[in-house]
DNA sequence: TTATAAAATTGACTCAAATCAACTAATCAT
DNA sequence: ATGATTAGTTGATTTGAGTCAATTTTATAA
């Protein structure tokens, strides 16, 4: 792991949804204490029960958070991509220990922003704080989302339902669609909870049943009203 | 349901953790909102999808807050006790809508707080925004390690993990402590994504093992050192 | 108290998805 | 290009927990 300060335009921090609201001499107090961070693949930010003093933005590659069960098993909770952010809201649990552990998917590049100083910003910037809390909701809306797949739906409903969501939105109305996958396939499988074999067989099913076509990262959507109604 | 107007002593409401950071002036702001809500057994509070424009907490009985899915099969998010919040993130959510359904699983009261006015009161008080978002944060963990339980570990995990959690932290360094269920098996098999049979079969399992007694709602652990080792 | 409904238990059976094992395809370093 | 490592696929088998059905227990109302 690599880290180094570096200066930015204000321009381009406050393009950041998280630092679009401030000021400039809040961008600047930030500026001073914010780090660049260069990790390889396959390198470890840090891990589960970890002191936290930081939070991340992506700026280019991608973070794989995830946990790692007792008995050892890996389960990828989400792929960060450029400018999302991450562990930001562990800035207010009392603990102050990031409860999930992040590596590098490819070679990363992330901009690093320290806990008490953007602390201190929150105090002087009520719509950052509001922002920040329009965030926090967004992921525990999501979170509800997710924790009701895995218990009300099958595998085949969970990778359908993750296939029709990477459709942008102005391809909503498409009726097919071609996707190209982001990241391999098992760590896909791992996000919906199903391991690497279950997932190819889902895959092979609706290859049979003329629904998608299948080469390499390249998905094909051939039917996508065909996928909506496997939904209900 | 029935839906009326009070006034509390300030003092009263202040000792409400979200409201506790309040000066008069905003407690008296929000007293002049808020209406107390009282529901019977059984009676429904909001559905999923509805517009929202309050949040709650209960002064007495038990919420019951779930999702119902496609097939129409219920599960309990979580139960909701005596000056538990609820729903008070939505208010920053931009589509206003509950993502969950709530129902009295008691006679219930509670008070209704109105999205606006403590929207108003956030801007005044970055104290209560950061309370919030402490708040916030806490959910986002709970959620994490929920989703965890639920893909990394069986139901007999998530059932023992569940009863130790309800050993109080006066309790923690004893050997065996009773439990008395605040709610139903079926509800709390619910909340873990256990079938009540299976629930069932789990708790005669663990009293064959010598590791538990059940007498109705009263459990009482009797090797607690025991369950603690089933968790690894 | 008794009748009735609701909650909890138990057994028999089924099934979706995991595991185990073998193999093929793709990617990478030399 | 070539061997080596990693990712993905396929088949055979197992299994944890769900479903269905029948009781038993507990709670509730008449």
């Amino acid at each position: 792991m690599n880290m180094c300060s570096l200066t930015l335009p204000n321009t381009e921090l406050s393009h950041l949804s998280l630092m679009s609201r401030l000021a400039e001499p809040q961008l600047d107090k930030i500026q001073k204490t914010m780090k660049l961070v260069s990790l390889e693949e396959g390198e470890h930010l840090f891990e589960q029960g970890q002191k936290a003093d930081k939070f991340f933005v992506v700026r280019r590659g991608q973070v794989k958070l995830y946990r790692i069960s007792i008995e050892g098993n890996e389960r990828v909770i989400e792929v960060k991509h450029a400018n999302e952010f991450f562990v930001e809201s562990v800035l207010f649990l009392d603990s102050r220990e990031y409860p999930i552990s992040a590596a590098a998917l490819s070679d990363v590049e992330l901009l690093a922003f320290d806990f008490n100083t953007f602390k201190e910003v929150l105090e002087e910037s009520r719509e950052t704080c509001f922002e920040l809390m329009s965030n926090m909701s967004r992921y525990l809306r999501e979170n509800i989302n997710q924790v009701d797949n895995l218990t009300l739906q099958n595998a085949t409903f969970r990778l359908v339902n993750y296939l029709l969501q990477q459709i942008p939105v102005e391809h909503q109305l498409d009726d097919s669609f071609q996707i190209e996958l982001k990241t391999s396939k098992s760590i896909i499988a791992s996000c919906l909870s199903i391991q690497p074999e279950t997932f190819s067989r889902i895959l092979r099913g609706l290859k049979n049943r003329q629904l998608i076509e299948v080469k390499g990262k390249l998905i094909t959507l051939l039917d996508i009203d065909g996928l909506r109604d496997m939904l209900g």
